[in-house]
DNA sequence: TTGCATTTTGGAATAAAATGGATTATATTG
DNA sequence: CAATATAATCCATTTTATTCCAAAATGCAA
């Protein structure tokens, strides 16, 4: 079965939660114990995956501790991916509270509509409007390659 | 779960304290007893790491002990990291005092609004202002970043 | 050395916010 | 159309943060 897809309307409630729809709580407890990294998308969108999936993502080790003191590059990069993740577990009823801190970012204050997709790996929060541009976006740059499939088709070297 | 992630508005007091957030104090005893080491960042900010943590990253073998001697940029090095640390503890109550030497330089006087951000391996507080700036920097590059991407799944040539 | 004043630290109380549960409403399925 | 499952709202409880006050420690001067 298909793990993480399709679109699904939810509603900010007041307190900044929302209702994982159920499919997806599905999703996240095979393979897992409902425990859930948020991770704030430069593109102004809220992913949320797996523990298992963002420590993959993040794998770290001692060297990397040692670069810290060193390298400010390194800090740099601990400092985005620290700076915008947060952990968080879905609760019995089926809830998640966002974070604080990205619902300015992310335009998904309480009280707002917001759109949350499948992404085979986990999902993304989207505001309402920001996901409609992203879709044409997405549209976009598909027919692109398509017509740049066709140009490559036709020269005469492959 | 996560350590040190996610980030949070703090006050300093008039005495140069802070509370800090029950997520980062759960993350600095799990895996510690709270002793932390403050650490004054070039970029103008103050670190502050699990005692093992820095520990971990300024480990000293012999070989730095010899060189000491014979190198003065070694001598700086060391120098730095001594003149810019300090320890301390998270007290009972989850205060910290913020070293009295290290407010200048991190912009963290009695009495202003700072940011405590988590870097996976310990936190760092900024002066507002000043993460407002970094964050930025951060973003642009990670858009600029995004940008080229796209530009090179449309090249012609692979 | 003693007494006073100032600064620093710790604790308690109050206020705010977040969490969890339960009930009501809505939607979907048979 | 009824029954079940799911979603949303409301309210109570707990947790967390902030402010204020008291005690202790420190420094200074007489």
């Amino acid at each position: 079965m298909l793990s993480f897809c399709g679109q699904d309307r939810i509603l900010i409630d007041a307190n900044g939660r929302f209702k994982m729809p159920q499919h997806f709580i599905t999703d996240f407890l095979s393979g897992g114990n409902g425990e859930v990294v948020f991770y704030c998308l430069p593109e102004g969108a809220l992913a949320i995956y797996p523990e298992q999936v963002y420590a993959e993502m993040r794998k770290r080790c001692n060297e990397d501790i040692r670069q810290a003191g060193m390298s400010m590059l390194k800090r740099r990069d601990l400092r985005r991916f620290g700076a915008w993740s947060a952990s968080a577990a879905i609760t019995p009823q089926g809830r998640l509270t966002l974070p604080n801190e990205f619902r300015q970012n992310t335009l998904l204050e309480p009280g707002t509509d917001a759109v949350i997709v499948g992404v085979e790996i986990g999902v993304e929060i989207w505001n309402w409007n920001r996901w409609q541009q992203e879709l044409k976006l997405i549209n976009e740059h598909e027919l692109d390659r398509g017509d740049l499939e066709l140009a490559r088709d036709l020269k005469f070297e492959q």
